[in-house]
DNA sequence: CATTTGACTTTTTTAGTTATAAAGTCAAAA
DNA sequence: TTTTGACTTTATAACTAAAAAAGTCAAATG
């Protein structure tokens, strides 16, 4: 690593906390927790990660990581622009039902969530949009979509399909989905797509 | 009045119980404030409303009654479906400004709302979708829209927009929006309506 | 020398208590 | 019929003590 500590032990205490966090969410996690799950003493922990949450930011940003490697990972396959889109709809939508904690987490902030995770969401969703951007400007070049605002377009896609998430979350008094719920939240992806590519197509 | 009380003392309580609760909410607006604001004593409120939940049940259906009549007097006249349906998002875009108290009451229930309130917020949005579902019947009646699935693109078109609604308030730690925030949204109601159009047309 | 730890201090949460404010009642008065 | 002051009951806020969790560090381990 980095800074010269064992790699094993730091990915170990991420994927442990990773688990609790996206299963339990930031409070009800503790330090000892998951140190006891890969058989260290907490104090250890503090030798990897300054703090409890320094090691949670960490957490989210792994995520975002994979998450956004995935999406590079499609952009630079050769598919149409459409089918693009429609690829990180679909892999939005499985992020979203494995980490509706940290999802869920950007609803807190309507007690007080610390402005630090609000950055974090913020940046990722600036990303985000930065690769909806492309797709789209992908898509123009191809002369598939009409030449329109791409940084105004792809704002509003994710705005869409954010919305569309965060109605799944609002009515509910737990952080859990259902199947159905689920269901129909992908049904509606697919309608809402399709509207938007109808709308932007040439 | 139906049980025998002044119509005006009732009206005039409903009426400062309107004000205070869509600019503080249901905690922060006390029975004695609302006595006080119209120059009786709190027991008075008592002899034309059982309890505060009740006063505020009713302040919401008073509320919620003239939205959806407005929405009727819109479906009576006879302009083709679309511009129901654009005056429909354009009423609920100012009712949304002018009420956002109520409407981030049901992102409250995140931490715990009432049920009652849950139920009262979901047989308005029955009630909204309803509506919309008789404007796309009118624009298929008239072979403006294709002939698609009314149930279930009624409560797309709803979702769309309460989503849109959402991601406003989901962001901030207070319930004021700014005029930039609104325009924002007015502007992606636009585009989304219109995206929402070119997909059900004929 | 990198890593781990127990034993420690500090900070945060929780549970329980009290004081205060608000909800809600009612017999008497206007 | 409507209003009210004086009342009781219930909920909220402010405070506290106890418990739990976060965070520190000198010494131990290998």
């Amino acid at each position: 690593m980095d800074n010269g500590k064992s790699d094993d032990v730091f990915l170990s205490i991420l994927d442990s906390a990773k688990n609790r966090f996206c299963r339990y969410g930031l409070k009800k996690t503790t330090m000892t927790e998951i140190a006891r799950d890969i058989g260290l003493s907490k104090a250890s922990l503090y030798y990897y990660f300054p703090n409890k949450e320094e090691l949670f930011k960490e957490v989210v940003k792994e995520v975002y990581r994979t998450l956004l490697n995935e999406f590079e990972g499609l952009l630079s396959s050769s598919v149409p622009a459409e089918d693009l889109l429609h690829g990180y709809l679909e892999k939005r939508l499985i992020y979203f039902r494995e980490f509706v904690h940290l999802s869920a987490l950007s609803l807190e902030s309507i007690n007080s969530l610390k402005p630090v995770y609000a950055r974090l969401f913020e940046n990722f969703r600036k990303k985000e949009i930065r690769l909806v951007g492309e797709i789209l400007a992908k898509g123009i070049a191809a002369q598939d979509f009409q030449n329109l605002d791409v940084a105004y377009f792809s704002d509003l896609f994710i705005a869409i399909f954010q919305g569309l998430r965060h109605n799944v979350i609002v009515k509910k008094d737990t952080v859990n989905i259902t199947e159905t719920e689920y269901s129909l939240l992908r049904k509606q992806y697919e309608s809402a797509f399709n509207m938007f590519m109808k709308g932007i197509k040439k």
